[in-house]
DNA sequence: AATGATGTTATGCATGGACATAATTTTCCT
DNA sequence: AGGAAAATTATGTCCATGCATAACATCATT
């Protein structure tokens, strides 16, 4: 249950003293030099623990000026996007989706400012289901950019997900996600299998590879979906 | 705009070589041995850009099985929970918060195993708005642990509010985060100045110090509020 | 007094070497 | 042939050292 390596023995026993305000939120923490002399290891190995500890937030550091405790420390959850497929899986059920629409066109301006693109292009609009157990659980409309996946053309949407080709197929270098709360229309609710009005919880998520965008895609999910994450 | 640092360099190359389906998902990436041996550079170099890769879910790594490609990668994208007090003056709103209710007791069944509390507990509960330029943007709902903060019945939580008071006073080393939407009850809606049945975004979020369970909040954002995070 | 040059210091990064560990492959014994 | 033992190998970690860089402190110059 120990921990054998140095490093994560260190980082445990700078938490210790963080949270038994042994080092109260503000304080000048030793030096990476005293730190390891005190836990007699190289500097290295200090870096590493502490390093860690200041991309967590729990730490400030800046060159010179030494590392402090984080005062109203900004913490950093993480939160794992998987395909959506896993997810449902995961949970114990199966899987299947089905492919409502399916056109190609040039998308609308707001569209493109999500994309930041300036121009018009030559786009994929897709609406499809996603099913746990036969019960429908998100809704997503998608925009794909055909100057960055040409092959997304030939692929049978049918049986493999826009979602889970893009993830396969084009790992993008960046992307950015935005979480949300809508009352459903009648027609989302009707898809959904549920009423209108209801709370859905909306994620939309742009991705990028280097300056030129991929995909636009805003997912509706069922009613009682949660998303969780840890700190 | 150039990076100055070898190993962001190699994590540059790797990502070029990946997007660009030099290596496409799957593929075995030579070793850091060789890797390092390409970019003329010493091996724990190469490893810190690999590393950093994995940890992002961009590579699986395995000792003596090699690296690879992940072939459907799970990212991990990165979310920042800052005192709600930055959030709001961030854009450029003034706060202000006001407390609703203040009152010691023993928390129900839910909240105790939300807690993971076995047995009954002395805590505090709070219900709170948070205004931005006077408007309501938050109603929170919270225990607060009394075994775990004591000096909580002492705070004056007219003047800073529980959340700002806990994050800088109680790093906490662990917590869970559930966001998930619901449908305004009446009450909710007169206090969020809003109508019933609004979509709202609620954040539930859960803090421990080691064993022992400190907070559990539940917070209600004003229709329109949207969560962004990066990957 | 304001400005600028210089020194100091803590972190950031890199190196080359080493051992540890896990998982695969080969070898050897029954 | 089957299975156990040993060799192999790639990653994981560590160390000791050094240079680079940012930021603060000090002192000198205008």
């Amino acid at each position: 249950m120990s921990e054998p390596h140095p490093w994560q023995t260190i980082r445990h026993e700078v938490i210790r003293r963080i949270s038994e305000r042994i080092w109260p939120p503000g304080t000048l923490i030793p030096s990476e030099h005293e730190l390891a002399r005190e836990f007699g290891c190289a500097r290295a190995t200090v870096n590493r623990a502490l390093r860690e500890l200041a991309e967590g937030g729990l730490l400030d550091r800046r060159r010179k000026a030494g590392t402090r405790v984080a005062v109203a420390p900004v913490r950093k959850a993480k939160l794992d996007i998987n395909v959506i497929r896993f997810d449902v899986e995961r949970r114990g059920a199966s899987y299947r989706h089905s492919l409502i629409e399916r056109r190609r066109t040039s998308p609308s301006e707001p569209v493109r400012s999500r994309l930041k693109l300036g121009h018009a292009a030559d786009m994929l609009y897709l609406r499809a289901l996603h099913l746990a157990d036969e019960h429908p659980c998100i809704y997503e409309e998608r925009w794909i950019h055909l100057a960055a996946a040409p092959e997304m053309l030939e692929v049978d949407l049918e049986s493999i997900s826009a979602n889970e080709w893009l993830v396969r197929n084009l790992p993008f270098s960046s992307g950015d996600i935005a979480l949300s709360a809508a009352n459903a229309s009648a027609r989302e609710a009707a898809l959904l299998e549920t009423s209108q009005g209801q709370a859905l919880f909306v994620v939309e998520r742009t991705t990028w590879q280097g300056e030129c965008p991929i995909t636009s895609v805003r997912m509706l999910h069922a009613p009682g979906y949660r998303m969780r994450m840890t700190l």
